[in-house]
DNA sequence: CAGTGAGCGAGCTTCCGCTTGACTT
């Protein structure tokens, strides 16, 4: 008989391993996730109609679809196996309309792990395509269409061209406006910790430091001293012993989200550099399927993780846990993700994958640990002269490691080095102490310490948060991140901290006294920070529509999606009740809503009193000296025009001051001559810069300030760059000077004409011939030529799809930019 | 690439979720 039976799965890896489950009677091919999607022009819907949605095959699918089309004429059943979730459903949907499956021939089986034993067991029990689950996620799809394409022209012509608003980027973006905000009105106050050390005996009889913590935080400086002041004559004896048990239980093992946060906190991974190191590892085969909401493991999966804690542990180590996924909206259509082999601790591959794969397989195991058990142990201390303060000394012993022993998981809360830290304990066992027992001091030291303002998002926490409200889904995390900085909405950044000030009063050897410490706050490293546009758009979105602007929008709307799904509700329906209202408020917006670029006014010039306001203009935000000259219809009121700056790289609309604009004015600025030349300094797109014999060279980032920054300070910027170019140049040619061999970020390459060419591999550059490099640039250029060409027309698709790399996407966005000028 | 900030107004931009590649100066 032959092949008779076709398998479609979602993904080219899984359909290689459920191949080899199935015997030879079955082909698995795999339809690389959705094939169709709404036509891309205008909204793909029919309004009129009950919304019904235009499809068209993506252009990137066709050679899949026509493979798939092929196959399935050819077998006796086709078997759709794509995820069981909403949008696994839809596909399989599309793919029986596409396809035109004759539905005798069709069935539709869902597993949601990758075992033989779930994949037969799904084979054994097929069922029919959910029609009601197809509607919820064409609702869904329709809903983020209107949303998108509706609310994304507004913005291009009250704030900006080409800007985006949606269901999730557009929440997202609000998250970190708000935290923002919250930061810049946040006012730190602070207050003495007090901490006293006493002198006690160890078990082995040595003189060791016992620290206690006083129970009260002191106001001020001068109630520090009073308090002092009653512990230079005062006695502290020990009132009481308290020993406590506690335990601690593993993490469920990771989801996306989950393992993005950590390797983000522990590998230092950013969210999209995760999900490929962990894409390369799900293709490798040494991991299930990374992009998850659920944190189930398979019946497999720990049996075998207990059976390698037994051998590698011991019996007493292992403890069999099943972890209910807790998430809003979680679909679980996947296992957890996990090693695809539990007795693989690690793996060849290079050192990112090492070191994600030993993060996942530490993780997975740790679940299936026993839990550690501590014992707590607290010491309460009085002190005589004072009745109502004492000091409290805290203890922690670990009694049984347990799953400690492979993994802890990190948190959050990166503290300041100054800010508020939480109770610092001694570390590990105390000293033997009886009740009574008296403490010999031997100092106490008051530290003011402040407040601590919220924390800024990274992305790892950022999804977090996502995840928490319902908001995205686990495919979509690491592309929205990417989308809301693409957009210039939110930037990724380090700040540098401030110098401040805090008192310590330290008594000792029967004296009190003050100092003045100084500490670094508000560093910030790989933070995102929301832009001046960010803030615009966020601001003109929540003013007009704040039922999508709320964070319980996607809460409230997936309900509506379950009750379709659950055949309560007829999806268009469901669209109309939400469309209509909307759609008003949308034309109402376009007609009545100012043109908003975020306008401050500062104050007034004190040389000419005329007004300096803040905006964003048509190249970014600037400062603007005296109102414009041009009335509503363009008619000339004066002569003189206003006078304009951009602002500098840190600066944002929201917090500079008139003086920094004003400041401003002073670009370009003189610093000198050199080389018989004038040096100046000025802020540039790029950031500030020096120009020199028409040369330009960047300030550097965080050390060098355009405002202050002198002559002899430029000229060592100037012959550094000069240094920098010479050894950047591997080779140069007399007959041809535009053909250079150059040393690039990513090797040596050839740059001819201002076009670059790439070296062959194992090519030693310094040794190649003029006419070796021409003939590199002849047969590249065809070639390259032509890549140019497939980018512009595979533009919109490019887009949308390398949102993972950063570097790419600013390569697209140049080319856009530069053909427009043309 | 290192200015610009007004208007003329063509033609373009944009969403969220499923999946991988091909390739970067």
């Amino acid at each position: 008989m032959g092949t008779s039976n076709l398998v479609i799965v979602e993904s080219p890896a899984k359909a290689k391993t459920i191949e080899k489950f199935l015997g030879k009677d079955f082909i698995v091919k795999s339809c690389m996730g959705h094939i169709r999607d709404l036509v891309k022009k205008n909204f793909g819907i029919d309004k009129e109609n009950n919304y019904q949605p235009q499809y068209e095959i993506s252009p990137e699918k066709k050679k899949i679809v026509a493979e798939l089309k092929k196959l399935s004429s050819e077998v006796d059943m086709v078997w759709l196996a794509s995820d069981e979730d909403r949008e696994g459903e839809a596909i399989a949907w599309h793919l029986a309309e596409v396809l035109k499956l004759n539905e005798k021939k069709t069935q539709r089986i869902v597993f949601h792990e990758i075992t033989k034993e779930a994949i037969l067991n799904a084979i054994a029990k097929p069922r029919t395509i959910d029609n009601h689950l197809v509607d919820s996620q064409q609702a869904r799809r329709i809903l983020d269409r209107l949303v998108g394409f509706e609310l994304s022209p507004i913005l291009w012509r009250k704030v900006r061209p080409s800007l985006s608003a949606g269901r999730v980027q557009s929440v997202a973006v609000r998250l970190l406006v708000e935290r923002e905000r919250e930061i810049l009105n946040f006012k730190a106050t602070s207050t003495f910790k007090v901490s006293a050390i006493f002198s006690v005996k160890d078990k082995n009889n040595k003189i060791v430091g016992l620290k206690a913590e006083l129970s009260r935080r002191l106001k001020s400086v001068k109630e520090v001293m009073a308090f002092l002041e009653k512990c230079k004559d005062a006695q502290f004896s020990i009132k009481d012993i308290v020993t406590k048990p506690s335990r601690k239980s593993p993490a469920p093992p990771f989801t996306t989200s989950t393992l993005q946060q950590e390797a983000g906190r522990k590998l230092g991974f950013s969210v999209s550099q995760t999900m490929v190191v962990a894409q390369k590892l799900y293709e490798a085969g040494k991991i299930t399927y990374m992009r998850t909401d659920s944190v189930h493991l398979s019946d497999l999966a720990i049996n075998t993780a207990h059976a390698q804690i037994n051998k590698t542990f011991g019996a007493n180590y292992a403890h069999t846990r099943h972890f209910k996924t807790k998430s809003k909206g979680a679909q679980e259509a996947h296992e957890a993700i996990r090693p695809t082999y539990m007795d693989q601790h690690e793996i060849t591959g290079t050192s990112q994958e090492k070191r994600l794969y030993e993060l996942i397989w530490k993780r997975t195991i740790a679940s299936q640990m026993s839990d550690a058990l501590l014992e707590k142990t607290t010491v309460t201390i009085d002190i005589s002269t004072l009745k109502d303060d004492s000091f409290i000394a805290r203890g922690e012993v670990l009694k049984f490691d347990g799953f400690l022993k492979v993994y802890i998981e990190s948190s959050d809360l990166e503290l300041d080095s100054s800010d508020e830290d939480g109770e610092e304990g001694n570390k590990g066992l105390l000293p033997p102490l009886n009740i009574n027992d008296i403490l010999p001091l031997n100092k106490i030291e008051a530290i003011e310490r402040y407040s601590q303002r919220p924390a800024r998002y990274t992305e790892a926490s950022l999804v977090k948060k996502l995840e928490e409200l319902g908001i995205g889904r686990p495919s979509t995390y690491a592309p929205t991140i990417s989308t809301i900085q693409q957009r210039d909405y939110v930037v990724k950044e380090d700040r540098e901290g401030t110098p401040r000030n805090y008192e310590v009063v330290i008594f000792e050897n029967g004296k009190i006294h003050q100092e003045t410490r100084t500490e670094i706050t508000g560093a910030e490293k790989g933070k995102l920070f929301p832009t001046d546009i960010g803030m615009v758009v966020n601001d003109f979105l929540v003013k007009y529509f704040v039922d999508i602007m709320d964070y319980n929008f996607t809460a409230s709307v997936e309900e509506e999606f379950d009750e379709i799904a659950d055949g309560k509700k007829i999806w268009y329906k469901m669209i109309d009740n939400f469309y209509r209202p909307f759609h008003l408020k949308v034309v109402e917006t376009t007609e009545k809503s100012q043109r908003n670029t975020g306008e401050r006014k500062l104050g007034e010039d004190p040389k000419t009193g005329k007004p300096v306001y803040v905006r964003i203009g048509r190249y970014g935000p600037m400062v603007q000296i005296g109102d414009s000259n041009t009335g509503a219809n363009g008619e000339i009121l004066s002569d003189e025009k206003p006078k304009y700056a951009r602002l500098g790289k840190d600066q944002r609309i929201e917090t500079i001051s008139l003086e920094e604009a004003l400041d401003l004015f002073n670009m370009p600025r003189d610093l000198g001559e050199f080389e018989g030349s004038t040096v100046t300094v000025a802020i540039g797109r790029f950031g500030p810069y020096i120009k020199h014999k028409s040369a330009f060279y960047s300030l550097k980032k965080n050390i060098d300030d355009p405002f202050t920054i002198i002559l002899e300070r430029a000229i060592e910027l100037i012959t550094e760059k000069r240094e920098a170019d010479l050894k950047k140049t591997i080779k140069e040619f007399k007959e041809e000077p535009e053909l250079k061999i150059l040393n690039g970020r990513w090797g040596p390459y050839i740059c001819y004409k201002k076009e670059n060419y790439k070296i062959p591999k194992n090519t030693d550059p310094s040794s190649l011939s003029l006419e070796d490099c021409l003939k590199i640039t002849s047969s590249d250029a065809a070639k390259s030529k032509s890549k140019i060409r497939n980018r512009i027309a595979s533009k919109t698709s490019a887009k949308t799809t390398k949102t993972n790399s950063t570097t790419t996407a600013k390569a697209t966005k140049k080319k856009t930019t530069s053909r427009k000028k043309k």
